[in-house]
Formats: structure tokens, C-alpha cells, sequence
DNA sequence: GTGATCTGGCACCGTTCGGTGTCAGTTTGT
DNA sequence: ACAAACTGACACCGAACGGTGCCAGATCAC
């Protein structure tokens, strides 16, 4: 399931265009990730159609079937790209912020809101379409969010007091977390008239300072 | 759009086991709605056809179309019918906390985590199916979003003060509750071995604790 | 009882789309 | 130059589904 490997395994094809044939189809397929993000961000999955993807990539349907076994594979291409993309960009805001927790909180922040807001594919793709597509498309949604769970956790270890609290409820807190931004995101994009940016900013942030105020050492 | 007036509007018509054309109508489309819930909630929106929805109903195409547009005008009856039930319950359930703002949170939230884990067919469908279809759901899905950030606010009004806080920043950091209280559910139910449902509860109690907080009067 | 009305089941049509095959034309290696 | 390989475009098939119409039988009003 998923990708489906080329039928020429081997590189004993020729040359063409100046490139191997591995190359070609590699060029290919990141041609239709790319295509599928496009559609998929802007017209939505739903309506998407093979046809209408590959046209948009500038290719057949022929190599459509190369690279994918059908159009929920390449929409989990398409989910990965986008995450990933989202995740690199939310840790090297934070890593913005050096040493200081809430400094690196609040860049991490900015650098989120920031991708949102430049590319609104992202957020479409990556909080609205890929839900309720199927079971595997689902596994992929709560695989991706437990990474950012887990991302969570590592930006705020520090900070918390590990003795005073169980890990499931770390754990729980930082997903509640997770779901508080995403949400203030999804309802930013979506509103007529948005807040400026950094008034969102500055609300997920006193979200996420208040919790992390609870799970210090606790003077008393 | 939506829903579609009955082809007689009239009560002109006789009556069938004991019941009017209005009445009888008015019935299969709740049958309608009910096994749009059923087929919904367990296979999926996606997957559904309107041929299902009617042999699950116990009816034939034809009424289908006597009631409803098409398959997203069920969508949205089915998704109202869910998001109605849960707002009471979770209503109902901060009202048995009596007047202490505490405890009307907890019991909002206990009502609300033993919605979702009594039938999960509405988590299914108030959080997963209903995102990205079409726009016409994605705006109900904003408005209901919406109309659960206003209960919040309105349960949480008496311990704010407004005069620290300006109005968007109050909406803001409520959305972030919402989708905070959504995640942890989302999640939870998604688990393979979940955590007791007093569990997340306690979790879900913290942050909105944590954040309220921040929103009284400071001491200071 | 008898005719009008309502019901449910079925057949049917058109469209859309996924998926595969074909084929002429182009590029490459020799 | 020539054969082999590659590309891109199109045609085609079958399945699934939305939507409509029809009809035999049940139910009701009179």
C-alpha cells in the first residue's frame, strides 16, 4: 500500500534528456507532490481528480500510476511534504530563541503562524483535508501530531518539574497544547478579518506560558 | 440550498397508519437523519453513498430526495444533530457545578469526555467527517466551532477581568481552550489503550485552570 | 367494495472517474 | 542512419453512483 516501487527496479535504462531513468522518475514524482499540494490546498481533496492532478503536473496519467497506487497515496505524500516542511520551520524558530525557554517559545510560535499565514495550502492541507479521509490517511494525522506532541515535550522538558507529574499527563497537557494552537490557527485563517499576526501570537502564547507556569517547581 | 421544502406543502393529503403527510414525512426524514448519524459515524462520510444512508434507514432513494438536496444537505443535518446533543450535554453538565465557576468547569467537562466516549459516533462526525467537504461544511463547522467558543466565554465571563483584557484577546485565548478540549478527546479516543476517562479530565481541567488564572484579577 | 392515494422496490439512464492499452513521434546509443 | 527506448496524448472500458421514473400492491376515504 502507499508508494508503489517503479517497474524498472534497476538503472540499466538509458539516458534521456540528460538523466537516468531513476532520476526521471524521481523528477516526476516530486512533480506530482508538488501538483497535488497545489490542488489539494486550493480546490480541495474531495474534488480532486487524477486527471485534474496530472494536468496540473504537466504529465499523463501514465506516470501517475508509476509513482503512486492511487490518489489517498499521493495525498499522503502530499500530507508529509507539508508537515515536514511545517515542523522544520517551527523547530528552527525556535532554535531562533537560544537558551531562553520563553524566548524559544515564542519563536517557535512566530515561525508556525508565519508558515500559515505565507502558504494558506499548509494549513488547508495539513488540518482540513486530510481528515476523514480514511483509515490510513487517519494513522498518518495522528502519527503526525503525536511527532508534534513529542516536539512539544522536548522545547518545554526543561522547564518542568518531571517528579511532580506523571508522563501521561505531561503528555495529555502538551497534546491539549498542540490542539489549542492549531485551532487558534485554523480560526485565524478562516476568519473574514483577521487579527494581526502578532496579536494571535501573543493569545497562543499566554496559553502555553500559563500551563508551563503549572508544571515548574511549584513555590508553596 | 440545504434543505428542500416538501413537494406538497400542503396538509391536503390523507392520512396513513394514523398519520398525516406532514407527520409522516417529518418522520422519515429523522430516520433519515438517524441512520445518516449510524453510517456516518462508523464508515465515514466519504465512503457513504445515499443508496446506504436509505437501506440503513429502512428506506428508498426517493425520500431521500423528498427531504434533502443531496448527500452534503444530510451532512449538515446529521453534523447539527450531533453538535446540538453535545452542546446541551456539555451545557447541562456545567449547570450541575452550581455557581462555583470551578466547578461548573468540571462538570462541563466530564459531561463532554462522557458524550464523546459513549458514543463515538460523535466525535467521528463533530471532528473528523465534517472537514473538508465543501465550503458550505466548512462554514457550519466555523459557525458551531464558533457558538462553542461563545459558551466558553460565557461560562468563564464572571472570573475575567475585562478591563485587563481586550475583547479579541479573550475570543482568541478561548478558541485556543476549545481546540485544547478537542485535541485531548481527539486523541483519546483515537488511542489504542486509552487513559481513564477521569484522566484526561483532570488534564483538560488544568490547562483551562491554568489559564484562568491568568485572566482574574492579579494579585500583584 | 371501489377508486384514489400512498408506499416501497426496482429498473434505468447519464455522468464521472479510475485505470489500462495503444500509437505516433521524439530522443538516444551505436 | 537506424533501431531501441522513451515520451506524451488519446481512446477506451468498466464500475460506481446520483438522480428519475415506473409499477404492483397496500392503505385509506367514501
Amino acid at each position: 500500500m502507499g508508494v508503489v516501487s517503479s517497474p524498472r527496479l534497476d538503472d540499466t535504462g538509458r539516458t534521456y534528456r540528460g538523466a537516468g531513468p531513476r532520476q526521471r522518475q524521481e523528477e516526476r514524482r516530486v512533480r506530482l507532490v508538488d501538483a497535488a499540494v497545489e490542488v489539494f490546498g486550493t480546490s480541495g481533496y474531495r474534488s480532486a481528480t487524477v486527471e485534474k492532478i496530472c494536468s496540473t503536473a504537466g504529465l499523463t496519467k501514465r506516470y501517475f500510476y508509476e509513482s503512486f497506487d492511487g490518489s489517498e497515496a499521493l495525498l499522503l505524500a502530499a500530507y508529509a511534504s507539508v508537515t515536514d516542511r511545517l515542523r522544520d520551520s517551527v523547530l528552527r524558530g525556535a532554535g531562533d530563541g537560544g537558551a531562553d525557554l520563553d524566548a524559544r517559545v515564542r519563536g517557535a510560535l512566530t515561525a508556525f503562524f508565519r508558515s500559515v499565514a505565507d502558504d494558506p495550502r499548509i494549513p488547508r492541507i495539513a488540518f482540513q483535508e486530510v481528515l476523514g479521509v480514511g483509515p490510513e490517511v487517519d494513522n498518518a494525522y495522528r502519527r503526525v501530531t503525536l511527532s508534534f506532541v513529542d516536539a512539544v515535550l522536548v522545547v518545554i522538558g526543561p522547564a518542568v518539574d518531571r517528579t511532580a507529574f506523571p508522563d501521561f499527563h505531561l503528555r495529555t497537557l502538551a497534546t491539549g497544547l498542540v490542539g489549542a494552537v492549531l485551532m487558534i490557527a485554523q480560526q485565524w485563517v478562516l476568519s473574514e478579518n483577521p487579527q494581526p499576526i502578532e496579536s494571535v501570537i501573543g493569545s497562543a502564547h499566554t496559553i502555553l506560558s500559563a500551563v508551563l507556569g503549572q508544571l515548574g517547581p511549584q513555590p508553596m
